[in-house]
DNA sequence: ATATAATATGACGTTAACGTCATGTTTGCA
DNA sequence: TGCAAACATGACGTTAACGTCATATTATAT
């Protein structure tokens, strides 16, 4: 189905039309087509853009560093300095998602061995 | 040094004086002892509990999740019942941490080899 | 043709995690 | 003893990421 109103759009991409105009007014998402009336029309591209930002944002990322890297997936970003610039950013990112998976990666262990002290605690200190 | 007043409590953690007053007010951290002033005193553990409660922050962690896991790194949770309620919860994080771990991981791969596809088309396309 | 559903736009409300005054009391030092 | 620096408390402000009306126009089913 391409060519649809907001109203598929957000049933398919399981957000709030309230959020799509948000994310239309802070340039995140195009602002789709708009016909003679006022409607906006959108395509299937714009339900995986949709998508993508979803699974950008559960990484944690903020809406302006999503707003950063997912023009990546939708665009061909032609000529030596955007491309320059794009590479910079990813690098970036890069870096900031070592910090946090090393972060992660401790606090899990963190929370590892803390459960097995309580687990022997309990096995321990009762039947079961 | 042990025993001293919010000043000190805030340089040595390197957090602000709303940020102390604010953890008091949500609970996450105890309010320090008073005087027969109305000054609050802390102690070296304060310090050390500010700097955890940073730790888990920047692992993405809400204010109101790191009240739940913090109490655990202070206090000894004793009888049967509370052990199994921090149990409870820290396998709720543990799940929520390997399923951000799992995320990031691909977040990564996939900056990883968006980053290879750049260098490579700029080595290409100019000779540097 | 008309009632009902879908859309557009604007404005105010909300939560988290504090920042920033304003005002009043306490402490520490010359 | 006097006075600037430190502390306490209260209230209002701020940003992100939307939620929730209210109102007006357009689309659609009967």
């Amino acid at each position: 189905m391409n060519r649809m109103r907001i109203g598929d759009l957000t049933e398919r991409a399981g957000v709030t039309q309230r959020t799509v105009r948000y994310y239309e007014s802070i340039g995140l998402l195009p602002s789709g087509e708009r016909e003679g009336n006022g409607h906006h029309y959108y395509t299937e591209e714009t339900v995986t853009r949709l998508q993508k930002i979803d699974q950008l944002k559960k990484i944690g990322l903020s809406l302006e560093e999503i707003r950063d890297v997912v023009e990546l997936y939708f665009t061909d970003t032609s000529g030596v300095q955007p491309k320059r610039k794009v590479l910079g950013i990813l690098r970036r990112h890069l870096a900031d998602t070592d910090q946090k998976l090393e972060a992660l990666g401790l606090f899990r262990s963190d929370l590892q061995s803390n459960i097995e002290r309580f687990e022997r605690w309990l096995e321990a200190n009762e039947g079961d």
